[in-house]
DNA sequence: GGAACTATGTTTACAATGTAAACATAGTTT
DNA sequence: AAACTATGTTTACATTGTAAACATAGTTCC
């Protein structure tokens, strides 16, 4: 394929990546019940049926969009645990990195992890969520070796972490946290310390 | 009105109710992305528009529907941490009924949780989520007039606690926990034990 | 006891959506 | 350049949410 066509005509050249780009604006603006794949073509300047030659249907574009947050989420941990002191500053971070990103970004955590969509895109993924969680369990296995965390199976420690920043960001990203931790400062804060509790709890002795 | 009519005939009885278990139902069987107001309509026997003399529109009964599930988490969680030995045991108990009713409902769990419906859905019920909430405050009160747990603001721990469960469950629901912990009793274990660690965590010295 | 009233259902109608099928056009390959 | 393939467009249709007009059953008031 030639460079994109900037004139806008009849070849796209790389519609894929425009709707999936449309997609997620969408997504963030009207949310994953008003969202209508009509609109993506709309937004990409397309014909309502031409995103079909990019994907079998809503759902597998839904599910492509969905993979890529899955593959942000694990790429902000990865980060946000890089270069840190030890294995606890390590999962603090992580853990507001985890809940900054779905506060960020509410309309694709829901697409996420709220099964909004049908099955395909809650099903699917399997391998990127267990990535997710193979960065916990390698911080977790870390803590370990340094001596720092407790030894228990280190994939159900990470799973204790895991919940507890998913549990945290899903409330935040559905606004149960009311009024009192909107402020991301004070999200932020909270965060910390629901990190830090998680870690007293995992420690050694 | 009369007892309700067993032959059906033109006025139903007691549609309103019959329309929420219809729902609820379907929530269950077909997810919240399959959910449908003419399906719900057919399943209780009535015509399509009937519903609409019950309900504003669509993303009513779904409010309506998912505050039930408030009140019965609520509920839930009060039953399971009454009568325990003191708040830990309490804390535990609750964490347990939490992630048990999630994963039995995860059609509703996914409604009232998932941001799947438009905005009254998840901005609606800002008290039935406080009183979920409340409960746990309550139990975190208990523990520090017990001399238990921590001296720390009682809403914020009542919120890492609050957000321990609720991302396993949410995990649970979303089936991120493949395989592994599809068991019920094996879920129930890990639980407990994420339960455990929150009260390691909050816990006096 | 019937007449007006109100609550509750039904039918009809319509616009938006997801998706399939037939058609069109541009790049690519021979 | 001719055939092929990939990528868009149009047209068509079933499903959905919802409004409007109509129908019927309970209720209330004389």
């Amino acid at each position: 394929m030639s460079l994109r066509k900037l004139t806008g005509q009849y070849h796209h050249g790389d519609l894929g990546n425009a709707l999936l780009q449309a997609a997620s604006r969408l997504l963030e603006e009207r949310g994953v019940a008003g969202f209508s794949l009509r609109d993506v073509a709309r937004i990409a300047g397309v014909s309502h049926a031409a995103p079909y030659r990019h994907f079998r249907d809503k759902a597998a574009l839904l599910l492509a969009l969905s993979g890529r947050g899955f593959e942000r989420l694990r790429a902000a941990l990865v980060e946000a645990a890089a270069g840190q002191r030890g294995p606890e500053q390590g999962l603090i971070e992580a853990t507001r990195a985890y809940v900054h990103k779905a506060v960020q970004k509410p309309g694709m955590t829901r697409l996420m992890f709220g099964g909004a969509v049908a099955a395909p895109v809650n099903d699917g993924h399997a391998r990127e969520r267990g990535m997710v969680l193979e960065v916990l369990v390698g911080i977790i296995r870390e803590g370990q070796a340094v001596g720092a965390f407790r030894e228990r199976d280190p994939e159900e420690l990470a799973l204790v972490a895991w919940s507890t920043m998913h549990g945290l960001a899903m409330l935040a990203v559905t606004q149960v946290l009311d009024n009192r931790y909107t402020d991301t400062a004070k999200l932020d804060a909270l965060a910390s310390s629901v990190a830090g509790n998680v870690i007293y709890g995992i420690s050694r002795s």
